[in-house]
DNA sequence: CGCAACCTACGAACCTTTTCGTTGACAACT
DNA sequence: AGTTGTCAACGAAAAGGTTCGTAGGTTGCG
């Protein structure tokens, strides 16, 4: 019973923090704070009231257990990454996501055999289900 | 000698007014305000002045021959699309493009057969490229 | 001319997002 | 007990983006 609606995008500095958490898994807002990219410097008070903000919009949840709440990502990277795709996708690409993927391959500087392999096996498979 | 730095990446409604541009060319305020998607309904004087705040930016130009000021973008549809991929590639696929296209791929609900085709072609040309 | 329709310009209100100073609680150490 | 350091909470300011009312100029027309 926590949450029926679908959770806000979350703006340049809620992405931020959500890499972060993301990245190490459920941590303090200091371990954050420490962790975000230093040219970006904002100051810890800073990121607490994000942190105080996603909490209220439901995007991380936290445990009071201890004297520094631990924050954790309450929506996955997968599904934040689709949420923002889908996104854009509208607002610039007519909303094909696909004319999208393809932008986005012409303009990657450089690939790792793996994703290219990847990639090239989701191709077929689209095609494949497509008949 | 037009412009040195990099034009800023347009705001969401500012991007909307862009989409109009690309695709009537030159128009004036009227025509991109009567183009709109009905649905957003913003207000005449809403439109115009966003149109002039991104002639202040760089975003679009205008020439003032006629009573009523013809604007054009100044950004191309592929540039700008390639900016904001590159953005979010950055905040939310650490960095990388490939994977971001890769998502992408995945969320694509449909696909026209000559989108598949050229985005065959063009990772055919990527590995190549790489050999 | 007088009026209506349309245009640009501008300023202000307003909303969202970002930023941080301050406060009070708690803890650790001396 | 007093001092120092860390923490959450809060409020308010600053910055960025959006919206529109109003004013003043031009055009076209009866």
């Amino acid at each position: 019973m926590t949450q029926s609606r679908r959770l806000p995008r979350p703006t340049e500095a809620e992405l931020e923090i959500l890499a972060v958490l993301w990245r190490r898994g459920p941590s303090t807002v200091r371990e954050v704070f420490e962790a975000l990219p230093k040219g970006r410097a904002s100051g810890y008070t800073t990121v607490l009231k994000f942190m105080q903000i996603m909490t209220a919009k439901g995007l991380v949840k936290r445990k009071e257990s201890q004297r520094a709440h631990v924050y954790q990502a309450s929506v996955s990277r997968e599904q934040t990454q689709r949420q923002l795709l889908t996104h854009l996708a509208e607002r610039a690409f007519g909303g094909s996501a696909l004319q999208l993927a393809q932008q986005a391959l012409a303009s990657a500087k450089q690939a790792s055999p793996e994703d290219l392999a990847e990639l090239r096996k989701m191709l077929d498979e689209f095609e494949r289900s497509q008949s």
